[in-house]
RNA sequence: GGGCGGUUAGCUCAGCGGUAGAGCACCGGCUUUACACGCCGGCUGUCACAGGUUCGAUCCCUGUACCGCCCACCA
């Protein structure tokens, strides 16, 4: 470092400007550069979270991607080498929904490829049909614009990311080790295939987890049905899906429910269909809900699930995969009717139609036969939708992939409790959802634009794909796409013949990718080394929304694949709200974008306000705080234009107020690192802002006179001292914050960037200076008077060129010999002509006598 | 229904056993040569409510209310 050549000051420095100057210089310097010869130890590894890029950039990002830059630049500081790459999550139904709406395109994946296909310059009004490969390329063409957008802004916003290093989900490196991940789950039976009821999007038309659901309040209606029985009396039943009547195939009601006892073993008939279906007992039926007796179809929500299983009943299946009602024969087997003729006409009249259409007709069925008693009673209830969905969702049987988690329950819990939380009590929310998982998680998607199954099926002679017995690649193959690929020993004219094979049509979930970011990130099956160096990783930031996915699927991920955690630390933050305490989000309206916040407040204001809002603290959109946290960073241009404006005569630090300001500097630099290494990024800057705001009001103020010279060539050889020294620290401190402000002010001074200059430490401000006990008190005291004079004066209302030609100080005389030190400093910061001391016993007090207006 | 967090100055929040704090806003003053994107000073509070523990509670305990969020098998 060339600490001694001569600074170079502005006369009027500015923020305009520097978050372009410095993104460049980082840049082209390489300052955040990962150096990957460093050992695990020197190591800090961040498994960043990859924003969905087709989803809007919002102030939301801003504030949770700035509290992991100020982490990152602390250890980058202390010493660590930082692994900070970026990702894009573009894999997934919202990129193929974008995709669908910008180029008015849709999949069709029977179409063969078109090498040759452009998009039409204007979405035609009919969207047109395009092959999967198609469709795949116009979703990565349209995302790299996306990821530019959005590395514009975090470069702008300051990141300190290895932009070397950036990755995408969807990119060939996440595709292989998804698949190989998933390969090695298959081959230790962690992964299998199920022919069951899955919860199911009508218009998305996919299987969905029960991490991707959400309760929506609806309103609905009991219909009060009746089922009669053979002895004439008939048992009365509450549903809010009189349309799944068909699908009924049995009642339950609790065993101890002496109501419903006499009836358990015997059977009812069905209204409209008189199908014949027993009446069963389940602990899970509630005598309290409806009319206490429920009737059991396939399927009408998973309680349902639950009862077809545990009662071994059949299934009698009428929602189809597009949400309408599937043409049915009664009187066949598995519909079965006393009545099939008059079962199938009616039937008929709601066969083919959608869940709405259908429950209307059947309602006016019902009442035509006189089956239904009184009117349905409106209530409002919750009900399953898939989050990114319209309508609620259906249970379909189909055949889907899945990896076991409930298996794993308490192994999970387990690597919660060694996960180190910030803040502590979001690992509940981790725990409650472990354990409250209801089945394994189902990772096949019945979409196009994600990472493919990686196998193929026998075909057998008759055509029939044989699921049971997969056709696995070798991983040196990886990543492939089955419906594009050819197994190893057939040729592409095999493809869904007779005796030939088929590839899995299916796509991952998006979290079955997404969980493994930290071994995409980290080099797993590709660089041993780097993974060597970076893995398992230091710390997880992410946003308390995603618990249940990212970081439960990620901590399963590790947990099966490597019997470890992915990382050690999950740093939580918590939402940006508006100014009526909701989320802010785009289909809300209240978004503000984030680009014409940076250019307004500057980037190190905008960071300010991010950084206030400690870990996992929901945090009002507050454009005032940005303003504040602007004033900070000029505030910090212009003092450091003040003490760097004249660094001579630099002398020994001898002066007691000097040396006791840098002790106590010395107090807020260790409170200041424990924060940080406590990830309360909040806190610290709280700290280190009101001290370096007194630095500035006080301290300036108080050893102005001196440092011009008013006392001598030593007395300003040591405040020059003191106020570069301090300087130094306070920039060090504010760095991670204003990486901007700071970086500038040190260009003035210093060689090389300051965020790889070394975190300042307790030590080095305290190093060479004798400091007694007595220091600190005399710069409290000092300010005390500094205070209790200022008062006068501003009492008085007299300006500072009115001279105060006596200052009469009444304190005990142990406080008033602390005087001796400060007196001159006092004077001149004040303008007291004289101060006159009284000891006596009791409270600080100042009487002031002023002189005359100069002319 | 279960759980988590919150309730402190007009607003946004910090404090978490010992005389209530910050910033913003507001009021008054200051052209003081780093900064008017500034400086100085001032005003503002039954620390949600009710009990308990304690010499002492905003802080610990138990309830209650309200706000936000997470989870839940929602006939």
């Amino acid at each position: 470092m060339d600490d001694t050549a001569q600074p170079r000051v502005p006369d009027k420095p500015a923020l305009e400007g520097l978050e372009t100057k410095w993104q460049h210089r980082w840049d082209e310097d390489g300052t955040f550069k990962f150096d990957r010869s460093k050992s695990r130890q020197q190591i800090f590894s961040i498994d960043t979270p990859p924003p969905t890029v087709s989803g809007s950039l919002h102030i939301g990002h801003v504030f949770s991607y700035t509290h992991t830059d100020v982490i990152a630049r602390f250890q980058r500081m202390r010493g660590r080498e930082v692994f900070y790459p970026m990702g894009w999550d573009d894999n997934g139904l919202p990129t193929e929904r974008r995709v669908q709406n910008y180029y008015g395109v849709r999949c069709d994946p029977s179409l063969p490829y078109d090498p040759g296909f452009e998009p039409p310059a204007q979405p035609p009004k009919q969207p047109l049909s395009i092959s999967r490969p198609n469709f795949i390329e116009l979703c990565e063409r349209l995302t790299k614009e996306d990821e530019k957008a959005f590395e514009h802004l975090w470069r702008y916003l300051g990141l300190s990311v290895d932009w070397s290093m950036t990755y995408a989900t969807i990119d060939r490196r996440s595709q292989r080790v998804s698949q190989i991940g998933f390969l090695h789950l298959l081959k230790k039976g962690l992964a299998y295939q199920l022919e069951a009821p899955t919860l199911w999007d009508i218009d998305f038309r996919t299987a969905v987890a029960q991490a991707e659901l959400e309760d929506r309040e609806r309103e609905g209606a009991y219909h009060r049905l009746r089922f009669d029985r053979s002895n004439g009396v008939a048992v009365e039943i509450e549903t809010t899906r009189p349309e799944l009547l068909p699908a009924c195939v049995a009642l339950v009601a609790h065993p101890d429910d002496v109501r419903y006892q006499p009836l358990f073993g015997t059977d009812v008939l069905t209204p409209l269909f008189r199908s014949r279906v027993p009446v069963l007992a389940h602990a899970l039926a509630d005598p309290d809900k409806g009319s206490g007796i429920a009737m059991i179809c396939t399927f009408g929500d998973i309680t349902d699930v639950t009862w077809w299983r545990e009662l071994s009943l059949p299934v009698r299946a009428v929602i189809q995969p597009n949400g309408t009602l599937r043409p049915v024969t009664w009187g066949e087997p598995g519909w079965a009717s006393e009545e099939p003729a008059s079962a199938q006409s009616l039937y008929d009249q709601i066969a083919g139609q959608s869940i709405a259409k259908a429950r209307t007709r059947i309602v006016e069925l019902l009442r035509e036969q006189g089956a239904m008693i009184g009117e349905p009673r409106p209530i409002v209830h919750n009900v399953k939708f898939f989050e990114k969905g319209d309508r609620p969702l259906e249970i379909i049987t189909s055949r889907q992939w899945f990896i076991k988690t409930v298996d794993q329950r308490a192994a999970l819990i387990e690597r919660g409790r060694q996960l180190q939380w910030y803040p502590e009590y979001m690992r509940v929310r981790y725990e409650n959802w472990v354990n409250g998982l209801s089945g394994d998680w189902c990772i096949s998607r019945q979409r196009f634009f994600g990472v493919p199954f990686p196998l193929w099926y026998p075909v057998n002679g008759a055509g029939l794909v044989d699921y049971s017995r997969p056709i696995v690649p070798d991983e040196g193959r990886l990543p492939i796409d089955p419906s594009t690929d050819v197994p190893d020993g057939y040729r592409e004219e095999q493809r869904n013949r007779p005796n030939g094979f088929s590839g899995d049509p299916d796509v991952m979930d998006t979290w079955a990718t997404s969980s493994l970011t930290s071994q995409i990130v980290s080099g797993w099956c590709r660089d041993d080394d780097l993974f060597a160096r970076v893995f398992p990783m230091d710390l997880r930031p992410q946003a308390h929304d995603i618990i249940r996915t990212w970081l439960f699927s990620s901590v399963l991920r590790a947990h099966l694949e490597h019997n470890s955690l992915p990382w050690h630390h999950a740093a939580i933050s918590g939402f940006v709200t508006d100014p009526d305490r909701k989320k802010m989000s785009k289909s809300k309206g209240n978004v503000v974008t984030p680009f014409a916040l940076l250019e307004e407040h500057g980037s190190d204001g905008v960071r300010y306000w991010a950084a206030k809002g400690g870990p996992g603290v929901d945090t009002m959109f507050d454009a005032g705080q940005m303003k504040v946290g602007r004033r900070l960073a000029i505030k910090v241009l212009n003092a450091s234009k003040f003490i760097l404006g004249k660094s001579d005569p630099l002398g020994p630090i001898t002066a007691p107020v000097d040396r006791a300001m840098l002790h106590n500097l010395a107090v807020i630099v260790e409170q200041t690192t424990q924060a940080l290494d406590a990830y309360e990024y909040g806190r610290a800057i709280d700290l280190v802002e009101r001290e370096f705001w007194g630095f500035c009001d006080d301290y300036l103020e108080f050893v102005k006179g001196r440092r011009y010279g008013d006392q001598g060539s030593a007395g300003s050889a040591s405040a020059n001292a003191a106020l570069i020294a301090a300087l130094g620290v306070y920039l060090r401190l504010l760095a991670p914050y204003l990486p901007f402000a700071t970086e500038e002010v040190w260009s003035w001074w210093k060689s090389g960037s300051i965020h790889r200059a070394s975190w300042p430490t307790r030590q080095e401000l305290t190093v060479g200076i004798e400091v007694g006990d007595s220091d600190l008190t005399t710069w409290s005291y000092a300010r005390e008077l500094l205070a209790e004079a200022r008062k006068r004066r501003s009492e008085a209302k007299q300006p500072l060129k009115v001279p105060i030609i006596n200052a009469v100080i009444s304190d005990v005389p142990e406080r008033l010999q602390m005087l001796d030190a400060i007196d001159a400093d006092l004077r001149a910061a004040v303008r007291i002509d004289v101060l006159t001391r009284n000891p006596r016993p009791g409270e600080l007090s100042i009487e002031v006598e002023f002189g005359a207006a100069p002319a």
